[in-house]
DNA sequence: TTTGCAAATGACAACCGTTTTCATTATGAA
DNA sequence: TTCATAATGAAAACGGTTGTCATTTGCAAA
């Protein structure tokens, strides 16, 4: 029964009723699994993961929490080419922990960076507002990622 | 049998042959509908406006077709998160045509904008430079892209 | 032009990540 | 504790994409 504290489980109550959901076992494990999680885990990884500390959830319901923490904004879907979703949890409220990708399109590692993440935000701010008027778009996120050849696979 | 013009039948074998591909009727046929598409097409809207002009096209051959355009780097593989993927002719030499995607998280409607792309893609060049240098990696290519609402979405 | 052979093709099946179905179970408000 | 309702697991269905294999085609060489 993988619950961490009082505090962040009274929080989640909140706000899963919030948005008409009810906090069981298996999306707390999920979002637990999510948060230790340092890589970018598609919906088997968390499957496996939350077998193991929880053995009734099923892959269903993963897709089911995963999709619905998306939909409220908890968490970010991202497609780097081979073929599943992976997911990981959105950044804070003040933008903490917010990142790009380097994806390796010969192997599919990814890399986080968050250098040089101020310059590009800023001018990403400015574009999207400019976007947003141009085309009458309400814009509420947006995707930077750098394709190529990790170390090993360029040396090949 | 649609063949536009000599010279760019002779471009063609060229560029196949360099890439030890033959020139078919139906790769033909599948980069004349990416000519004259204005949209970012999936496979089987490809496969149906080839299948118009070159019936005896299969859909498989439109898969293949597309995976080695977009090997020869001649084609840019989209994914718009409606689960299936997008294909579009890539930039010339000189990178005209060069755009990045806003795309409507509810209708899927995606606006190409050239906007702004000069000072992006100056940063990103940057970017890339620093990136490249840190993580050891050849980078050779960026995805861009703004989700949000368009104006019909927005306004239900 | 003809020939020969490897590459390309189409029909169809297989694949596999994801979604739907439906009967059962768990949640949380009263 | 009770109860309506949401959530769940197992299994089947779904759908875009890829693999298989016998046949056809492109094209280089004769």
């Amino acid at each position: 029964m993988p619950v961490r504290n009082k505090c962040c489980e009274q929080w989640l109550h909140g706000k899963f009723k919030g948005c008409g959901y009810k906090v069981t076992t298996g999306r707390q494990a999920i979002l637990d699994i999510l948060h230790k999680a340092n890589k970018h885990l598609s919906a088997e990884d968390i499957y496996l993961k939350v077998h193991n500390i929880y053995p009734a959830a099923g892959l269903t319901t993963v897709y089911r929490t995963l999709e619905i923490l998306e939909k409220m904004g908890m968490i970010y879907k991202f497609d780097f080419g081979d073929g599943r979703a992976r997911y990981e949890l959105s950044e804070g409220e003040k933008g903490e922990n917010h990142h790009h990708h380097l994806v390796c399109t010969n192997c599919n590692q990814v890399v986080d960076y968050t250098d040089f993440i101020d310059k590009e935000v800023k001018l990403l701010k400015e574009t999207e507002r400019e976007l947003s008027k141009k085309y009458n778009f309400s814009i509420n996120n947006h995707l930077i990622q750098f394709y190529g050849l990790c170390e090993k696979c360029k040396s090949k």
